[in-house]
DNA sequence: TCCGGCTATACATAGTCGCG
DNA sequence: CGCGACTATGTATAGCCGGA
């Protein structure tokens, strides 16, 4: 269990060889409390989020379960990530919201907000962090090579990313970033790969602006406040 | 991002060294896709959920973020963790199940099932992963030592666990595991932290077994299947 | 300000055993 | 079976930079 074995960093803030090398890169230990720094929080916020969300992409492929997280970070932000479909965690929301609502005589509120969850049942999104890892395999092994085509994306699951902000809202116009005419599955070279990569990342954040509006928009009352007004 | 670096395991499934020792311990690549052997997915279940709970209440202390996980086995077992609270996570299924219900006309079964959810907001189990953490570090490094009064609880945020299950009932009497009276705090030898930490995981069995009995004995209809029931 | 890349290193975990 | 322990190794990521 990792058994945390006292590193050679424990107490020693000393970071440099006999060789005169400064060698302050590489990770160094971290105590596991509130960083202060508010820039480092944030990155270490983003990096570790990305991680978890990877983490449960795979336990879902690996051991066939479902997963749902959702994350708000202490500025308000929501992001989810559920799978084999992210309304897991959405619905979850959506439902409590109107499950309040219903009880006040808007049964048909919650199905639009479903909708507007823009339901998606293709599998261009399959295997995000397989894709990834291959990509990232392939452009330091084979560097350049054309016959990408086989690239072995385990089709055998599926799990969809599901965030939320409000910082912007340009670009999201009504149909989410799987949705977008992405040619997954017709991509014949690496660089085509690493673009669809960026493009997920790009339109995840398109998505991650709608969702928060939405779920803002339409709360009734403080049913979410522990979690979106997280007061920091 | 990892890189993937093709490690030197990649190809090559020769595990001996020249020195004619076995030596097929230690971790070895997998490829991320479905486990079909039944144990050894279970175990990887196990193991991943385990350290994707660990990751997400990191995530919380460090960031001070909230984050809620909810993983439903390939079997139906529910697990859910969440920071600080799990209502995060809990209240969305109960919330939502309850949505058709009060719907129907039954608006209050939803506080008696949020009541059944023992919420608790005392700190019994704050930082069980840093707790965990030191008390491993303790045990390799000073192991024997009596000073552990001061070991360095970040108490800075605090985090449930909230599992479920249905495969036994002994025990959950009508208290979560966290309200048992473990002197948590005033622990002045390693041995009892070990012993608070299994009983940690004894007692969230418990904890898991009722809960599944609960959400599984109130659902209404389908609303869970996907979750619950997710064919294997 | 946010994000990706880079490097070195801390941590997680696959494969195995043994216990209950 | 589930879980803890152990080993060796694959991965995630802390600290830094640089671009948008």
């Amino acid at each position: 269990m990792a058994k945390t074995k006292i590193p050679k960093s424990e107490i020693s803030d000393n970071n440099n060889t006999s060789d005169g090398k400064k060698r302050s890169k590489g990770r160094r230990r971290i105590e596991i409390k509130r960083i202060e720094e508010k820039n480092k929080r944030h990155v270490t916020f983003s990096k570790r989020k990305k991680g978890i969300f990877n983490k449960a992409a795979e336990l879902s492929v690996l051991s066939g379960a479902e997963i749902a997280t959702m994350v708000v970070s202490s500025n308000g932000k929501v992001f989810c990530f559920g799978t084999p479909n992210y309304d897991a965690v959405i619905n979850c929301y959506l439902g409590h919201h109107t499950a309040s609502l219903a009880a006040a005589g808007q049964p048909d509120h919650r199905a639009l907000l479903q909708g507007k969850t823009m339901r998606s049942s293709n599998k261009q999104v399959e295997n995000y962090v397989e894709a990834t890892r291959h990509l990232e395999a392939e452009k330091i092994s084979i560097k350049g090579e054309e016959n990408n085509n086989n690239i072995n994306f385990a089709n055998n699951n599926n799990y969809y990313y599901y965030n939320s902000d409000y910082e912007g809202q340009e670009g999201g116009c009504g149909y989410g970033w799987w949705e977008r005419p992405i040619p997954m599955g017709m991509m014949s070279s690496l660089e085509e790969l690493e673009e669809y990569k960026a493009a997920l990342y790009k339109l995840k954040h398109n998505v991650e602006v709608r969702t928060n509006q939405m779920i803002r928009g339409s709360a009734p009352s403080n049913y979410y406040s522990s979690l979106l007004v997280m007061g920091d």
